[in-house]
DNA sequence: TGTACATCAGTGAACGCGCGTTCACTGATGTAC
DNA sequence: TGTACATCAGTGAACGCGCGTTCACTGATGTAC
């Protein structure tokens, strides 16, 4: 046979290490991760942390990828909220990715909008894990938006990106409110298909 | 009187310092700009560095404004050469600003594009300057289409620079070609209004 | 014109500090007999 | 059931290194007389 679901204690204290960090990097970037916050977020010293991972860039390739499941699924959650009130899968995406509680929440929003601009300077392997983050948000959004392009999705996306970074970016929250909703308004207006409605 | 344009040559290795900084900046980011490495660009030893600058912080507010009117002088003069072909205001800054060359040239190209993710986490005084930098670049789009609102202008400089961050994010550099091709259509047919055509 | 001196931009050694990484050790757990 | 031992997750001191910052010093420049 074969070893499977050890789910063991020194599993579950990697699972720690690794939600922290998957926190840690959205909220202060890949140079922000450092392992002994870390360790001591997940309640442990500095010195354990190389019984669960070869390197500290190790580290931040498996965070990449938890930071990034873990944020398509609270925005699919959300989702399946403005759903049920009768929006288009689109139209949720939207609400619920450009919303003020993602402006505010970067530690555990999106991993390509609160590092999007540090992706081109990584090492190779975090590099790798950043470029499939960004396809994968691509493909998210495409699948919301049936026929349509690859491109135009991409397209899509960078304006969500990049409208979420410029809302955080100013000092005054309210005029991020501003800009969040002129891009919802904007992005639904030009892409929503409601399901019924003729001409 | 008045003591004015010293242009000293203390003045001048001020100059060179920054305009290392503006370069080190885009190029490794807000945490990866250290003293000693930007003093040797500019020629010189780190020690000399704070007869010109009172901290390392203090750097990266000035190194941040001069990048953002370096950035901007850029775009300018290639919308320049655009107009000259007819092309209207939007027409040409969208095209300079998506052009591959921008999508090559980090360390010389728009700050807002090579560091937006990383604004929200500076300290005060670099986090204004960023805000400020933002502020400008909306305006600088808004400034090619009249009439348009702010907030208009906020979604799509939000749309430049994120398809401009998420094509610099991919590892194949085609992909990113393609995204800002797709960008650089979607923004003309949305909001370009050639200046003769009827119907 | 020439000498003495003040000024000051830039040098380079040194500092304290935080970081990633290593490693000898501890102490709890579970297995063998 | 009880004792001896192996295992191994986690500890904490130590390392080398690079960084921002300080400071005594150098050496070129220009002014005073």
């Amino acid at each position: 046979m074969e070893i499977v679901k050890a789910s063991s204690k020194k599993e579950e204290t990697r699972e720690r290490i690794l939600r922290a960090a998957a926190r840690a990097i959205r909220k202060h970037g890949y140079e922000g991760v450092g392992v002994a916050d870390v360790m001591k977020e997940a309640g442990l010293t500095h010195g354990g942390f190389y019984a669960h991972f070869p390197s500290r860039e190790a580290l931040l390739v498996e965070a990449l990828g938890r930071a990034g499941r873990e944020s398509a699924a609270a925005v699919a959650r959300a989702v399946e909220g403005c759903r049920a009130e009768g929006a288009t899968a689109f139209r949720a995406l939207v609400e619920a990715y450009l919303s003020d509680r993602h402006l505010l929440s970067l530690e555990t929003g999106c991993p390509v909008a609160a590092l999007g601009s540090d992706m081109p300077r990584q090492p190779h392997g975090v590099r790798e894990a950043s470029a499939l983050r960004v396809e994968r948000l691509i493909e998210a959004v495409r699948d919301t938006l049936p026929g349509v392009s690859r491109q135009t999705a991409a397209v899509i996306t960078g304006t969500m990106v990049g409208t979420l970074q410029l809302a955080r970016a100013f000092c005054d929250n309210d005029e991020g409110h501003a800009v969040l909703a002129a891009a919802r308004d904007t992005l639904i207006r030009q892409h929503d298909k409601p399901r019924k409605s003729a001409s």
